[in-house]
DNA sequence: TTGAAAGCGCTAACAC
DNA sequence: GTGTTAGCGCTTTCAA
């Protein structure tokens, strides 16, 4: 059997609550300090946390729902977001749902179950029903990448701004001349692919044009996806100049049908991608790229509900957090003004 | 605050021991279990499972251990764990180590801390050092997809069969007239590693043949990787007539390579894949692979992890498990006898 | 600074 | 089948 506080309590013959305060990190005389430390080191103590979390109501663990584990951006969030709530003693409990409304909602009341003391989520139902557990438990939510209109003000949220994102990528696209650029969006109903379609029809009508219908495809953020949709561009009667693709995996899917139709990238068709692709510049070196700060949107996300956690009933430090994407401009497109 | 037994208790006039019970799936008399399901209705009676815990020693979690989140293999074996792990009521912590040793022997001791009921790992650390503090606390493990020799008898394991695998697909292209087969490895310190190369070299040796030495890459399992390592054996001044390739981010990435080099497969180049190839089809149809029962492998852990759970003394009750692989003939590999 | 004591909410003997 | 009771191992008043 494991030894308990008591134990420490009978070798040191010191009190409990002497115990439990420094292993809370209180001021204990020197010479106490020294005998619980070699008690606990002879022993072997380790705190009980079942013991420490029925007194305290407090998991430190923290759960997670999102949409999908096998994507770039969910994983490389994640492994942020794990790393440094990890070092602040958390665990966190992973819940993909599959972007299924149902499951996110199980997944949303397991947690609730397991008493987490907070909820990180990359919502699928854009109602935001499925958090409302939470909620009146009063367990914080810090929602990651997609907001949720109808919770605003009752949760926090750390986004991108993705309407400047893809209106800076199309600006730049257009200012080389282009004025048929093929887009490559998710699902329609994901608040993500909206602000992009978003950004890119803002970018036209700064130089007020209008882009055609055929242009803008719907996907679905895979990489079959971005396969099949650049295919289809590349196969209109009028081809697009200049296709945009807004997320990791149907950026690659895309590279793959452009190489396989034997489309050089920029002489025959200009090219902007997104995301993490020095992930595998070997690859596809030089490609222009909307960058999201992955590693800033976990940090931040994780720093987020630490805050909430450490301070449960100020509901008054919701806030919305968007941070700024950056167009690194590589080879990848031309200029179709100075040929 | 939260209701309680004791507040279910005062309502229905019952005893402690009879809710309890009855929340546990006891006997209860059908009057006795309307009035208990009717005050846990009014009140929203929840158990508290901190307290549950204290008594029970039992946190119904288990800790996941892997090398690396953003795989496909690890990914969807993940997935199919943790569903079948919620649907029994324990809740998944996932700690990515990034391949590190030292964060996995961090990574297990905080899981042991955090007093997981049994723990799952991919081992980085092939000595089965990092295990030990989760041996010494007698909780249960399950090695994923690697063994570790020094552990044997003390853990149980679910892998597949390498060996069998390598031999078959390496077989296979030989008996189509290829002797000269490129071979793209992951590490080399890497149980698969090991066992695959075995395999292929098992190949060569039954029909009394070797293989030259630099037809075998070791690379690192990513796509990057698997680029790098298909670039160097086209380059080869004598070039292989096929590779086999042996994990699916590398699969990909020596398909672009391949594509980018206009080689055609199989004209110019037979070639055998890895894994979920059928995820992206569309893209590289008809690909020849060796598939690994990944939704197998994942149940199969849980299953083991579940058993052990429920036994915690059974030491006796540790297994390997070795599952098969398949050779999905598709049309990416040319017979050169009947040209 | 320290110690004694009272629980946190549940489970599991044990007696009825 | 049901009720009484004694903890699980910790934290936290409160008094010394």
């Amino acid at each position: 059997m494991a030894a308990t506080m008591k134990d420490i309590a009978r070798l040191t013959g010191l009190g409990l609550a002497t115990i439990s305060k420094y292993m809370n990190g209180g001021t204990v005389r020197p010479k106490n300090k020294k005998l619980i430390e070699d008690a606990v080191k002879e022993l072997r103590f380790v705190p009980n946390e079942f013991a420490r979390s029925l007194k305290t109501s407090l998991s430190r663990t923290v759960g997670v729902v999102i949409p999908e584990l096998g994507n770039q951006f969910i994983t490389s969030i994640i492994t942020t977001m794990d790393d440094m709530l990890r070092k602040h003693d958390y665990a966190v409990i992973v819940c993909d749902c599959r972007t299924d409304a149902k499951r996110e909602r199980e997944a949303v009341s397991f947690l609730v179950h397991k008493r987490v003391d907070g909820l990180i989520n990359m919502s699928t139902d854009q109602s935001g029903e499925h958090l409302k557990p939470a909620l009146e438990a009063g367990i914080p939510i810090v929602l990651v990448d997609r907001m949720v209109k109808p919770l605003t003000g009752k949760v926090s949220a750390v986004v991108v701004d993705n309407v400047d994102a893809a209106e800076k990528a199309t600006r730049y696209l257009i200012e080389s001349g282009h004025t048929d650029i093929g887009l490559v969006l998710g699902n329609d109903c994901i608040y993500t692919t909206q602000k992009r379609r978003d950004g890119y029809l803002n970018a036209y009508a700064e130089f007020s044009l209008t882009p055609r219908e055929e242009l803008i495809r719907f996907s679905d953020y895979t990489m079959e996806g971005g396969y099949a949709a650049m295919k289809r561009l590349i196969s209109l009667p009028q081809r697009p100049t200049a296709v945009f693709v807004t997320n990791f995996e149907m950026t690659l899917g895309a590279m793959i049908a452009l190489n396989e139709a034997q489309l050089r990238v920029p002489e025959n068709m200009s090219f902007i991608g997104f995301d993490k692709l020095d992930l595998f510049g070997a690859v596809f070196p030089n490609l222009t790229l909307v960058k999201q700060p992955q590693n800033a949107i976990g940090e931040c996300v994780a720093k987020q509900i630490l805050r909430l956690m450490a301070d449960p009933h100020a509901d008054a430090l919701h806030q919305i957090i968007t941070l700024a994407t950056s167009l690194n401009v590589g080879g990848s497109t031309r200029d179709l003004r100075t040929p």
